[in-house]
DNA sequence: GTGCAGGTCAGCT
DNA sequence: AGCTGACCTGCA
């Protein structure tokens, strides 16, 4: 077993779970660090994550232990996986990436905030646009409230700190295009205006198959092939899919020691090939490798 | 001040 | 199909 429940908190027993690793991989955007604690806050639910005794805690604050599990992917094994990826691939950035990453788990996020995320992300900057976001979720989300905690310290952190809800589908629905030029938006604003129309029809895609899915995805205006991969893998767990941005286009250059800018929808299509229901993961290894060794 | 940022679209060949 | 320029604007 990879963990075990004690009251309010996961125990994470598993060596693959770096709460670092897994934050700041690019994948998620709703979590706040705090001293050495790891706030999360997926849609309405809360919870902690800190080290205790040479293992991971996760303490849930608001929500249901299951809802954590399947979020942190606790039920898969993350050393298989690395080994198959060990036995598939020889290049020695994948195989230096993995061992930076070690620790990196891909969450299972709701597929309405990670649309509406990476739609924001798109030609932005990071900073500007969870700026966006916090501001979405203070105004048309609602405080989470939270139980106590059994350590001091994280008490004393929620006495000044609040931390908000992502916004429900109804409430998203009635938001136009004015109202996210003014969370700082830009031209993107009317993407997400007309992307929050279709969401009843949006959130029914689970169980969809990839091809079939990226199709719908794409005929969003304003989603590209970037967005509507990281959708895929962070929203729906298609791990088949390889989303390129700027750092992967760098360390596709490295990967391939060329110098010529190739085209991203090009890289992602040899990737995929090549890596099959692994590109997921491995896309994440590189991403978090590329940008924290810049 | 000014150049950029986890891309995408429209308008070309 | 594949390439190119324009694009909101807060932040460094």
């Amino acid at each position: 077993m990879n963990f075990e429940i004690q009251d309010n908190k996961i125990i994470v027993l598993c060596n693959q779970f770096n709460p670092e690793s897994i934050l700041q991989c690019g994948q998620v955007f709703s979590y706040k660090k705090i001293n050495d604690y790891y706030f999360v806050y997926p849609k309405n639910n809360l919870a902690v994550v800190y080290k205790k005794e040479n293992k991971f805690v996760i303490e849930v604050l608001n929500g249901k232990i299951e809802f954590f599990i399947n979020y942190f992917d606790l039920k898969t094994n993350y050393e298989e996986i690395i080994e198959k990826i060990k036995l598939k691939i020889n290049d020695n950035l994948i195989l230096k990436a993995v061992s930076f990453g070690k620790g990196i788990r891909i969450l299972n996020q709701d597929c309405v905030e990670t649309l509406i995320s990476f739609i924001f992300s798109q030609n932005n900057n990071i900073k500007r646009f969870t700026n966006s976001l916090d501001k979405l979720r203070q105004e048309k989300g609602h405080e989470i409230a939270c139980c106590c905690s059994e350590v001091e310290e994280i008490n004393e952190i929620l006495k000044n700190q609040k931390f908000f809800s992502f916004p429900e589908i109804e409430v998203l629905k009635t938001l136009d295009e004015k109202y996210f030029c003014h969370l700082g938006a830009g031209y993107r604003a009317q993407y997400l205006a007309l992307a929050v129309k279709e969401l009843d029809e949006f959130f029914k895609l689970k169980n969809v198959e990839t091809n079939c899915l990226l199709e719908k995805l794409l005929s969003f205006k304003g989603v590209g092939l970037k967005v509507a991969q990281c959708v895929m893998l962070f929203g729906f767990h298609k791990t088949d899919v390889f989303p390129v941005d700027t750092w992967i286009s760098k360390a596709y250059l490295d990967l391939t020691q060329s110098k010529n800018k190739i085209p991203p929808t090009k890289i992602s299509k040899i990737l995929s090939k090549k890596f099959g229901n692994l590109s997921g993961y491995i896309q994440q290894y590189l991403f978090y490798f590329k940008r924290e060794n810049k």
